[in-house]
DNA sequence: AGTGAAACAATCGTGTACGATTATTTCGAA
DNA sequence: TTCGAAATAATCGTACACGATTGTTTCACT
Protein backbone atom coordinates (compact mmCIF):
# COMPACT_ATOMS: atom_id res chain seq x y z
CA UNK A 1 0.00 0.00 0.00
CA UNK A 2 1.68 3.51 -1.39
CA UNK A 3 1.88 6.30 1.86
CA UNK A 4 -1.29 8.24 0.83
CA UNK A 5 -0.09 11.97 0.95
CA UNK A 6 2.06 11.67 4.39
CA UNK A 7 -1.03 10.17 5.86
CA UNK A 8 1.64 8.50 8.09
CA UNK A 9 2.47 12.07 9.52
CA UNK A 10 1.75 13.37 13.26
CA UNK A 11 0.26 16.45 12.04
CA UNK A 12 -2.38 14.52 9.90
CA UNK A 13 -4.12 12.73 12.69
CA UNK A 14 -6.83 13.21 14.11
CA UNK A 15 -6.54 10.44 16.41
CA UNK A 16 -3.61 11.69 17.49
CA UNK A 17 -5.39 15.20 18.04
CA UNK A 18 -8.11 13.23 20.01
CA UNK A 19 -6.11 11.88 22.20
CA UNK A 20 -3.74 14.81 23.34
CA UNK A 21 -6.39 16.51 23.94
CA UNK A 22 -8.20 14.28 26.18
CA UNK A 23 -5.03 13.65 27.90
CA UNK A 24 -4.33 17.34 28.13
CA UNK A 25 -8.20 18.27 29.47
CA UNK A 26 -7.99 15.28 32.04
CA UNK A 27 -4.63 16.51 33.29
CA UNK A 28 -6.19 19.65 33.89
CA UNK A 29 -9.06 18.64 36.41
CA UNK A 30 -6.90 16.94 39.05
CA UNK A 31 -6.43 20.15 40.75
CA UNK A 32 -9.81 20.71 41.31
CA UNK A 33 -10.46 16.81 41.67
CA UNK A 34 -7.46 16.63 44.25
CA UNK A 35 -9.31 18.33 47.00
CA UNK A 36 -12.32 15.78 46.63
CA UNK A 37 -10.19 12.97 46.75
CA UNK A 38 -11.41 11.24 43.50
CA UNK A 39 -9.62 11.31 40.08
CA UNK A 40 -11.22 11.45 36.99
CA UNK A 41 -12.51 8.35 35.98
CA UNK A 42 -13.49 8.41 39.35
CA UNK A 43 -15.63 11.36 38.83
CA UNK A 44 -17.00 10.27 35.71
CA UNK A 45 -18.23 7.05 37.43
CA UNK A 46 -19.61 9.49 40.43
CA UNK A 47 -21.13 11.79 37.63
CA UNK A 48 -23.65 8.92 36.19
CA UNK A 49 -24.23 7.25 39.88
CA UNK A 50 -25.76 11.07 41.18
CA UNK A 51 -27.47 11.38 37.69
CA UNK A 52 -29.06 7.51 38.45
CA UNK A 53 -27.93 5.73 41.38
CA UNK A 54 -28.35 1.71 41.75
CA UNK A 55 -26.60 0.53 38.68
CA UNK A 56 -24.98 -2.48 38.03
CA UNK A 57 -21.76 -2.57 37.03
CA UNK A 58 -22.32 -3.73 33.49
CA UNK A 59 -24.96 -0.82 32.89
CA UNK A 60 -22.30 1.51 34.39
CA UNK A 61 -19.40 0.10 32.12
CA UNK A 62 -22.15 0.57 29.17
CA UNK A 63 -22.68 4.73 29.96
CA UNK A 64 -19.19 4.93 30.91
CA UNK A 65 -17.52 2.20 28.08
CA UNK A 66 -15.58 0.75 30.18
CA UNK A 67 -14.65 -2.35 31.28
CA UNK A 68 -15.29 -4.48 34.70
CA UNK A 69 -11.78 -4.85 34.87
CA UNK A 70 -11.46 -1.34 35.17
CA UNK A 71 -14.22 -0.21 36.86
CA UNK A 72 -14.13 -3.42 39.93
CA UNK A 73 -11.00 -2.31 40.82
CA UNK A 74 -12.06 1.90 40.64
CA UNK A 75 -15.19 1.20 42.36
CA UNK A 76 -13.41 -0.77 45.35
CA UNK A 77 -11.57 2.48 46.02
CA UNK A 78 -14.58 4.71 45.40
CA UNK A 79 -16.12 2.02 48.12
CA UNK A 80 -13.20 1.94 50.51
CA UNK A 81 -13.78 6.30 49.99
CA UNK A 82 -16.65 5.67 51.64
CA UNK A 83 -18.61 7.26 48.14
CA UNK A 84 -20.51 4.08 47.25
CA UNK A 85 -22.07 0.79 48.22
CA UNK A 86 -21.10 -2.39 45.89
CA UNK A 87 -23.48 -5.29 46.83
CA UNK A 88 -24.75 -8.29 44.50
CA UNK A 89 -28.31 -8.16 43.50
CA UNK A 90 -31.05 -10.15 44.78
CA UNK A 91 -32.82 -11.00 41.88
CA UNK A 92 -29.39 -11.74 39.65
CA UNK A 93 -26.89 -13.12 41.67
CA UNK A 94 -24.58 -12.18 38.62
CA UNK A 95 -24.77 -8.78 38.72
CA UNK A 96 -23.50 -5.95 41.38
CA UNK A 97 -25.44 -3.57 42.05
CA UNK A 98 -23.38 -0.09 42.87
CA UNK A 99 -25.32 2.61 44.56
CA UNK A 100 -24.27 6.02 46.63
CA UNK A 101 -23.97 6.43 50.22
CA UNK A 102 -24.85 9.64 51.73
CA UNK A 103 -21.37 10.66 51.61
CA UNK A 104 -21.70 9.82 48.13
CA UNK A 105 -24.53 12.17 47.76
CA UNK A 106 -22.79 15.00 49.71
CA UNK A 107 -20.07 14.61 47.03
CA UNK A 108 -22.52 15.88 44.51
CA UNK A 109 -22.62 19.66 46.35
CA UNK A 110 -18.76 20.16 46.50
CA UNK A 111 -18.44 18.80 43.08
CA UNK A 112 -20.70 21.33 41.42
CA UNK A 113 -18.51 23.86 41.09
CA UNK A 114 -16.00 21.76 39.16
CA UNK A 115 -17.63 22.02 35.73
CA UNK A 116 -17.30 26.24 36.10
CA UNK A 117 -13.82 26.07 36.94
CA UNK A 118 -12.84 24.11 34.14
CA UNK A 119 -14.63 26.42 31.36
CA UNK A 120 -12.33 28.94 33.38
CA UNK A 121 -9.48 27.16 33.37
CA UNK A 122 -9.56 25.57 29.90
CA UNK A 123 -10.16 29.34 28.53
CA UNK A 124 -11.89 28.24 25.52
CA UNK A 125 -14.82 29.92 23.49
CA UNK A 126 -17.68 28.10 24.55
CA UNK A 127 -18.92 28.82 21.18
CA UNK A 128 -16.18 26.41 19.95
CA UNK A 129 -16.89 24.02 22.59
CA UNK A 130 -20.29 23.45 21.84
CA UNK A 131 -19.32 22.94 17.81
CA UNK A 132 -16.72 20.47 18.93
CA UNK A 133 -19.19 18.88 21.23
CA UNK A 134 -21.86 18.40 18.15
CA UNK A 135 -19.12 16.70 15.88
CA UNK A 136 -17.67 14.68 18.29
CA UNK A 137 -21.30 12.85 18.41
CA UNK A 138 -21.71 12.59 15.11
CA UNK A 139 -18.23 11.35 14.68
CA UNK A 140 -19.02 8.61 17.68
CA UNK A 141 -22.53 7.80 15.86
CA UNK A 142 -20.66 6.94 12.88
CA UNK A 143 -17.63 5.14 14.42
CA UNK A 144 -20.40 2.81 16.39
CA UNK A 145 -22.58 2.64 13.33
CA UNK B 1 -21.62 27.54 43.63
CA UNK B 2 -24.79 26.47 42.06
CA UNK B 3 -25.38 23.53 39.52
CA UNK B 4 -24.74 25.63 36.46
CA UNK B 5 -27.77 24.13 34.62
CA UNK B 6 -27.18 20.17 34.89
CA UNK B 7 -23.31 21.23 33.79
CA UNK B 8 -22.61 17.85 36.18
CA UNK B 9 -24.30 15.50 33.49
CA UNK B 10 -21.73 13.01 31.20
CA UNK B 11 -23.82 14.36 28.48
CA UNK B 12 -23.06 17.46 29.11
CA UNK B 13 -19.13 16.90 29.02
CA UNK B 14 -17.24 18.03 26.29
CA UNK B 15 -13.87 16.25 28.27
CA UNK B 16 -15.98 13.23 28.16
CA UNK B 17 -16.88 13.00 24.73
CA UNK B 18 -13.38 13.78 23.75
CA UNK B 19 -12.05 10.76 26.49
CA UNK B 20 -13.58 8.16 25.10
CA UNK B 21 -13.83 9.13 21.52
CA UNK B 22 -9.87 8.97 21.93
CA UNK B 23 -9.96 5.23 23.48
CA UNK B 24 -12.41 3.55 20.80
CA UNK B 25 -10.18 4.94 17.92
CA UNK B 26 -6.88 3.44 20.03
CA UNK B 27 -8.64 0.65 20.64
CA UNK B 28 -9.63 0.09 16.49
CA UNK B 29 -6.08 0.69 15.98
CA UNK B 30 -4.82 -2.77 17.67
CA UNK B 31 -6.07 -5.45 15.40
CA UNK B 32 -3.94 -3.37 12.79
CA UNK B 33 -0.72 -2.71 15.20
CA UNK B 34 -0.53 -5.97 15.99
CA UNK B 35 0.80 -7.46 13.72
CA UNK B 36 3.68 -4.83 13.52
CA UNK B 37 3.82 -5.73 17.22
CA UNK B 38 3.68 -2.38 18.56
CA UNK B 39 1.24 -0.65 20.11
CA UNK B 40 -0.71 2.55 19.33
CA UNK B 41 1.66 5.41 21.98
CA UNK B 42 5.11 3.30 20.14
CA UNK B 43 2.97 3.81 16.50
CA UNK B 44 3.01 7.48 17.31
CA UNK B 45 6.58 7.93 18.56
CA UNK B 46 8.04 5.88 15.78
CA UNK B 47 5.90 8.51 13.51
CA UNK B 48 7.89 11.12 14.91
CA UNK B 49 10.84 9.13 14.42
CA UNK B 50 9.91 8.42 10.66
CA UNK B 51 9.43 12.48 10.37
CA UNK B 52 12.61 13.32 12.15
CA UNK B 53 15.17 10.74 13.15
CA UNK B 54 17.46 11.53 15.84
CA UNK B 55 16.14 13.39 18.55
CA UNK B 56 16.57 13.71 22.32
CA UNK B 57 13.70 11.72 24.81
CA UNK B 58 13.04 15.66 25.51
CA UNK B 59 12.30 16.60 21.69
CA UNK B 60 10.31 13.37 21.33
CA UNK B 61 8.05 14.37 24.75
CA UNK B 62 7.51 17.58 23.39
CA UNK B 63 5.76 16.16 20.15
CA UNK B 64 4.16 13.83 21.62
CA UNK B 65 3.08 15.54 24.30
CA UNK B 66 4.69 12.57 26.66
CA UNK B 67 6.73 12.86 29.72
CA UNK B 68 10.16 10.88 30.26
CA UNK B 69 8.19 9.17 32.51
CA UNK B 70 6.22 7.25 29.77
CA UNK B 71 8.85 7.72 27.10
CA UNK B 72 11.54 6.20 29.12
CA UNK B 73 10.07 2.34 29.31
CA UNK B 74 8.30 2.76 25.95
CA UNK B 75 11.48 3.34 24.16
CA UNK B 76 13.47 0.92 25.80
CA UNK B 77 10.65 -1.86 24.55
CA UNK B 78 11.11 -0.18 20.92
CA UNK B 79 14.50 -1.01 21.62
CA UNK B 80 14.63 -4.01 22.43
CA UNK B 81 12.04 -4.78 19.44
CA UNK B 82 15.14 -3.58 17.33
CA UNK B 83 13.29 -0.49 16.15
CA UNK B 84 15.43 2.12 17.47
CA UNK B 85 18.73 2.83 19.35
CA UNK B 86 18.97 4.94 22.37
CA UNK B 87 22.66 6.36 23.54
CA UNK B 88 23.65 9.58 25.43
CA UNK B 89 24.55 12.63 23.33
CA UNK B 90 28.03 13.73 22.88
CA UNK B 91 27.78 17.01 23.33
CA UNK B 92 25.24 17.38 26.56
CA UNK B 93 25.45 14.10 28.38
CA UNK B 94 22.26 14.49 30.23
CA UNK B 95 20.34 14.22 27.22
CA UNK B 96 19.33 10.84 25.07
CA UNK B 97 19.14 10.59 22.07
CA UNK B 98 16.91 8.44 19.92
CA UNK B 99 17.35 6.94 16.59
CA UNK B 100 15.93 4.45 13.80
CA UNK B 101 17.50 0.90 13.12
CA UNK B 102 17.18 -0.25 10.23
CA UNK B 103 14.48 -2.11 11.31
CA UNK B 104 12.78 1.11 12.19
CA UNK B 105 13.01 2.51 8.93
CA UNK B 106 11.96 -0.74 7.17
CA UNK B 107 8.43 -0.96 9.39
CA UNK B 108 7.62 2.70 8.06
CA UNK B 109 6.54 0.63 4.61
CA UNK B 110 4.82 -1.68 6.59
CA UNK B 111 2.52 1.09 8.32
CA UNK B 112 2.11 2.80 5.22
CA UNK B 113 -1.14 1.31 4.82
CA UNK B 114 -2.57 1.77 8.88
CA UNK B 115 -4.06 5.06 8.09
CA UNK B 116 -5.84 3.96 5.28
CA UNK B 117 -7.07 0.87 6.70
CA UNK B 118 -8.30 3.22 9.50
CA UNK B 119 -9.96 5.44 7.50
CA UNK B 120 -11.64 2.38 6.55
CA UNK B 121 -12.23 0.71 9.13
CA UNK B 122 -13.76 3.80 11.34
CA UNK B 123 -15.89 4.65 8.28
CA UNK B 124 -16.30 8.11 9.15
CA UNK B 125 -17.14 10.76 6.72
CA UNK B 126 -13.88 12.54 5.58
CA UNK B 127 -15.50 16.00 5.81
CA UNK B 128 -16.41 15.47 9.36
CA UNK B 129 -12.90 14.38 10.30
CA UNK B 130 -11.35 17.24 8.37
CA UNK B 131 -13.46 19.57 10.57
CA UNK B 132 -12.50 18.08 13.38
CA UNK B 133 -9.02 18.34 12.96
CA UNK B 134 -9.34 22.01 12.34
CA UNK B 135 -11.92 22.22 16.01
CA UNK B 136 -9.56 20.40 17.63
CA UNK B 137 -6.44 22.44 16.72
CA UNK B 138 -8.27 25.84 17.89
CA UNK B 139 -9.42 24.53 20.71
CA UNK B 140 -6.04 22.97 21.46
CA UNK B 141 -4.55 26.48 20.58
CA UNK B 142 -6.43 28.58 23.25
CA UNK B 143 -6.55 25.35 26.02
CA UNK B 144 -2.25 26.17 25.83
CA UNK B 145 -2.59 29.87 25.59
C1' DA C 1 -35.10 -32.13 35.89
C1' DG C 2 -30.69 -31.56 33.43
C1' DT C 3 -27.23 -29.58 30.81
C1' DG C 4 -24.78 -26.67 27.82
C1' DA C 5 -24.60 -21.87 26.49
C1' DA C 6 -24.74 -17.19 27.82
C1' DA C 7 -24.17 -13.39 31.04
C1' DC C 8 -21.68 -11.14 34.48
C1' DA C 9 -18.05 -9.54 37.63
C1' DA C 10 -13.60 -10.41 38.98
C1' DT C 11 -8.76 -11.55 38.13
C1' DC C 12 -4.47 -11.52 35.57
C1' DG C 13 -0.91 -9.69 32.54
C1' DT C 14 0.77 -5.90 29.87
C1' DG C 15 1.29 -1.23 28.78
C1' DT C 16 0.54 3.39 29.27
C1' DA C 17 0.28 8.02 31.92
C1' DC C 18 1.36 11.33 35.35
C1' DG C 19 3.50 13.85 39.36
C1' DA C 20 7.25 13.76 42.45
C1' DT C 21 11.77 12.63 43.27
C1' DT C 22 16.60 11.52 42.18
C1' DA C 23 21.09 11.44 39.94
C1' DT C 24 23.97 13.40 36.68
C1' DT C 25 25.54 16.96 33.79
C1' DT C 26 25.75 21.71 32.28
C1' DC C 27 25.50 26.54 32.78
C1' DG C 28 25.84 31.19 34.82
C1' DA C 29 26.82 34.58 38.03
C1' DA C 30 29.61 36.09 41.89
C1' DT D 1 36.97 29.57 38.81
C1' DT D 2 33.50 27.66 41.54
C1' DC D 3 29.28 26.59 43.33
C1' DG D 4 24.44 26.79 43.19
C1' DA D 5 20.64 26.66 39.91
C1' DA D 6 18.73 24.62 35.88
C1' DA D 7 18.17 20.91 32.65
C1' DT D 8 17.59 16.17 31.49
C1' DA D 9 16.46 11.11 31.93
C1' DA D 10 15.40 7.80 34.81
C1' DT D 11 12.96 5.88 38.77
C1' DC D 12 9.10 5.32 41.90
C1' DG D 13 4.31 5.09 43.26
C1' DT D 14 -0.41 5.26 41.93
C1' DA D 15 -4.18 4.71 38.81
C1' DC D 16 -6.18 3.64 34.74
C1' DA D 17 -7.36 0.64 30.46
C1' DC D 18 -7.81 -3.31 27.76
C1' DG D 19 -8.06 -8.28 26.20
C1' DA D 20 -8.18 -12.84 27.79
C1' DT D 21 -9.48 -15.90 31.18
C1' DT D 22 -12.02 -17.69 35.23
C1' DG D 23 -15.78 -18.76 38.33
C1' DT D 24 -20.67 -18.16 39.35
C1' DT D 25 -25.15 -17.77 38.26
C1' DT D 26 -28.94 -17.83 35.09
C1' DC D 27 -31.35 -19.24 31.10
C1' DA D 28 -33.07 -22.08 27.27
C1' DC D 29 -33.97 -26.23 25.35
C1' DT D 30 -34.50 -30.81 25.65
Amino acid sequence: MKDDKGSLRLENQLCFRLYSASKEIVRRYKPYLDPLGITYTQYIAMMVLWAEDALTVKELGARLRLESSTLTPLLKKLESAGYVKRERSRDDERSVVVTLTDAGRDLHDRAMSVPVCMVGELGVDPELGMQLATLLDRFMEQVDA
